[in-house]
DNA sequence: TATTTACTAAACGAAAGCGTACAGTAATAA
DNA sequence: TTATTACTGTACGCTTTCGTTTAGTAAATA
């Protein structure tokens, strides 16, 4: 089975205005149930029969809505992808106050990043990495890869602005974002170290800012 | 259910002498036919009975020697283990020619950390960190932490020797992992991003180098 | 009212996996 | 030889899940 992928990723068919509406309600209510039963037990408790016991929802509608068990788990992943990327959007990019604004950006990333919730989206995006291969690329796109884009923006600002001297700003964001996660990434993932205090934390991320900003400060002042 | 640790990771039972000796040949055989089949299809397709089939060994015989399927599992990982931390233990240390070292440590560490084998195994542990919580710990202790205190030994003995300023050398150390592993772990953990050419990963790692060197380097000298 | 669509309840067949049982064969030490 | 342990092969019971079917009810439009 070389798996297909989805022709359509947002899935909107046109719907036919006759006949009785499908019922946004069970819909939601099958989505939250089979995110509950995700984040109670991990994939292997994300079953078809499961969310339509949890949901109050007959077998039959579960399939009409999900059509398959693939389908249930793309739509919880697609449904979690879209609260990430308002959460991403929603962090600070004040060009002024510059090194306020990189710890800032900083701590609500980390926060995020260290979260059961997200914590447990990586862990079910892992083990799916081989089973459904169109996944990866479309959070990590507009995960990962965004985040960077926009702190190598930040950081291009503030060359512009003279608060930084001219340098690799896409590398020097990668070196931020690399060094606030630091080595405990994985070791987070696999459950095998506790979540970072928030004063470890802090103190990681501003240790990393102030590394950064200081190799690429203009000439005349030295921290 | 609360999930028993095992009482012993290393299980030496004592083996009597008397009887059939065991067929050391038939475990091996099953350790690589589990491996096998895990890398193949991931955890899935990780069964008592496939490994049967796929060892040409009864099924009977594999719970004699693994008992259950978390037995199973377990024993896999744990091989794995034994690997990985020869793996690290081979890298280099050398505390004269400084910049050079530790770029070969991070090339070699990187070499792993973005294999397919290294990134099986985290997959595998990431879907098993709710129902196996101590797998986890065991794999980040020597795994992470260790290769982590190793290299902050080696800046350690960098700053005895005078090649470096007095400095926090743990915190330097967990910045060099994180920037030599950017952004981009867990991308290619959720298979979100490809394999970073060869010619990328130098290039990252001989800039984080850099940008740690100089930062703590002794007063006189500036590159 | 007739048609169309959404939903329910219960049951079924097929498959796969776990773990166990039984009956027998193979190799080794006492 | 005999007790002991390792292994085979087949079969069985049990559970879980998938996905489908059937027959019927509910809500909307034309």
């Amino acid at each position: 089975m070389p798996e297909q992928v989805p022709a359509e990723i947002d899935d909107q068919t046109p719907r036919s205005t006759r006949g009785r509406p499908p019922d946004e309600g069970k819909h939601e209510a099958m989505l939250a149930a089979a995110r509950a039963l995700f984040y109670a037990g991990g994939l292997k408790s994300l079953t078809m029969e499961g969310v339509a016991r949890t949901a109050g929802v007959s077998k039959v509608t579960v399939y009409a809505h999900f059509n398959d068990l693939p389908g249930l788990i793309r739509a919880v992943i697609l449904a979690q992808r879209d609260h990430m990327t308002a959460v991403l959007e929603a962090l600070a990019t004040d060009p002024t106050q510059l090194r306020q604004t990189l710890i800032e950006f900083g701590l609500c990333l980390m926060d995020y990043l260290t979260s059961d919730e997200f914590l447990t989206l990586q862990r079910m995006l892992a083990s799916q990495a081989m089973q459904h291969p169109w996944l990866g690329p479309i959070i990590h796109q507009e995960g990962a890869e965004a985040t960077c884009d926009k702190l190598a923006a930040l950081l291009g600002d503030a060359v512009r602005c003279g608060d930084l001297r001219e340098h690799d700003c896409r590398l020097a964001a990668e070196q931020l974002l690399g060094m606030w996660q630091g080595f405990q990434t994985t070791g987070l993932m696999i459950g095998g170290c506790a979540k970072p205090a928030r004063k470890a934390l802090r103190h990681r991320i501003e240790s990393s800012v102030d590394l950064i900003l200081s190799t690429h400060a203009p000439e005349n002042e030295a921290s």
